[in-house]
DNA sequence: GTCACAATTTGGAACGTTCCAAATATATAT
DNA sequence: ATATATATTTGGAACGTTCCAAATTGTGAC
């Protein structure tokens, strides 16, 4: 169809010009929907675009308006689903903004994470959205967003000036203890993530605070550290069970920690919900596919992005200089895992 | 740091001319690598441009050498971990590759994938690599594509031109059915999957082949289409078991069809992997998260995704308008939910 | 037919780079 | 010193768009 055009030399805004038999001006004013050109002449131009099979040159555009239609979005771990929604989230709600994504991995490099952000801004991305890599500080933001609006999402960075969107932590970890006390629950131990991430801070805070308020000590030997992995979380749950005095409910540091633990429980015989509540926080669509269920805390995760890039959208449009900073709420959803589903509440 | 500098005009190739005392043509050398330039005037320039904090304007350079280094990467599902990881995948094989990914999920939407792909030629994309949305048919891609080089990767196209990655479907269900079979099963089902997808196609003639091979009949009510989800294979694997002479194992047409399937089959009070054996597809991580694991046909998806990569990069590079092809190998991982560990074969 | 005004259309001159042919500097041989 | 070759450097002229100021066309009133 349409007959082979050999050398196949790029069709311009000049090659629509000619053959619609106006000026490029004109065109460009098409191309831009002004209300400037007469209809009949819009469609003439319209006709020789698909005549010609034209398509839009953006590079061009954005070097002569010296703005892009771009933003980046740096993801520390797109292979955890709970990141890949979050992708997919900012992703809707760019959908209708004129912004297109650019999405890249670094998987947790700090390296790889500055070689895209470089990119980025080579490619005159108007914003980043960024969900550090692990060893990401303050200065590294510094030296990496310098200049265009950034914010940062999931993981808060100590002393970054950078718009933030996290999840309610702290009130999401001492909701998830609460239910535990309430079932009965007296020994409870919170169970992986690493200790200089914010994000463990901030759930062992919430942890901590709820264990008090029952007038519960919380002893260290309760908290367990590990790779926020499921392999992380099933060594410290194994660590824990080979010891006297096991705890008879955990919060974990979140899903993926909470699955390895869950394994790690059936590996010594235990069922998880029946012998040993289990708690994991994200809520990730993975919690709903385990056995038993996995009760977690969620964090409406798509909602998340969607405002990360909201707020990057304003910071952008409106060149605001000021930092924005939102936190999303945390839901307790209420599983198997936990052991209140089967009525039973398990006495210390 | 670095003394506010107010009006922030972008700092460009002949500022920092200017500064290092030399012309915008060797500016450009420097940045192209040149050999041609000396060491000490290198230098010179370089300090300057760290000095005024320059950064690249690749849309002005791809303008003027007319090609870019955008390669795009359109999913049609990324919170789907199997396209997840052949994201990454490709993601990997381009890291060195002077191309840098633009990534856009489809949802599975034709309008939205058609929109994704025009936004990606009007930034210039030099390639695509396409996970076609689930309706979409030969003539779409001729549309969307034409012109530039495109891989299709995963699912197959009838009538396509256009490269293909695919793995080995019909060879791994073959595999996982003979498995079956070896295991002493007579009463194989094959579930999930919906009939018009080319992937379902060859999976269920890889199972036919081996049931036929074994001398086994494929009756039709064996095979249980359903949404490829799984709430489909929950749904599906029900309706077989509430069925009078259910089959002793199923052949899931991918992992989260399988997970459901277990769902379904622990909610009859069964246990997968000793009253049912259930077999999966893709080899997910999640595959070996769930309980009892599950015994799945890996596909090595990041190298399926990789291969992608290298075959779009060959077509971009040496203009090759050859047509390649690659079929990924695929093997059983056998694991717990056939049975095969606890020793114990089924007779029908 | 002329004037004033609105509605359309239109040539350049940018935007920040690369590329080419040509210029200049440096080294080497005479 | 001169000629020759080699190593560096350098002005434009592109690339495909947008933007501005100015030109052209159309309309209605006189």
């Amino acid at each position: 169809m349409a007959g082979a055009k050999s050398a196949a030399r790029t069709v311009t805004i000049i090659d629509i010009a000619r053959e619609a038999g106006v000026s490029k001006s004109t065109v460009s004013l098409v191309l831009k929907m002004s209300p400037l050109v007469k209809d009949e002449t819009r469609q003439r131009v319209t006709k020789a675009m698909d005549a010609l099979g034209y398509v839009y040159n953006r590079g061009a555009a954005s070097l002569r308006r010296s703005r892009s239609d771009i933003v980046g979005m740096v993801i520390n771990d797109l292979a955890n689903p709970f990141f890949a929604e979050l992708a997919i989230g900012i992703e809707r709600a760019l959908q209708n903004s004129g912004f297109i994504p650019f999405v890249a991995n670094t998987a947790e490099s700090v390296v790889r994470q500055a070689e895209v952000v470089r990119s980025m801004r080579e490619h005159g991305a108007a914003g980043l959205i960024l969900c550090p890599a692990l060893d990401t500080d303050a200065a590294e933001i510094e030296r990496l967003g310098s200049g265009l609006p950034i914010v940062l999402a999931i993981r808060r960075i100590m002393g970054a000036r950078a718009s933030l969107v996290v999840s309610d932590n702290v009130a999401g970890a001492a909701r998830a203890t609460e239910h535990l006390v309430n079932l009965g629950h007296r020994d409870i131990a919170f169970l992986g993530g690493i200790g200089h991430m914010v994000v463990f801070q901030d759930r062992v805070a919430g942890f901590t605070r709820a264990m008090n308020q029952a007038g519960l000590a919380v002893q260290s030997s309760l908290i367990g550290e590990s790779m926020p992995t499921k392999d992380g979380g099933f060594d410290a749950m194994s660590r824990l069970l080979s010891v006297d005095g096991r705890p008879t409910a955990v919060v974990c540091f979140n899903d993926v920690v909470a699955i390895g633990a869950m394994l790690a429980i059936a590996r010594h015989g235990l069922v998880a919900g029946r012998d040993i509540a289990v708690v994991g926080f994200d809520d990730t669509t993975e919690a709903r596919h385990v056995s038993p269920a996995l009760t977690s805390v969620s964090v409406d995760t798509g909602g998340l992005g969607e405002r990360a890039a909201q707020i990057l959208l304003r910071q952008i449009n409106e060149g605001e200089r000021r930092l924005d900073m939102y936190t999303g709420e945390a839901m307790l959803v209420v599983r198997e895992s936990c052991g209140a589903r089967l009525g039973r509440r398990i006495a210390s």
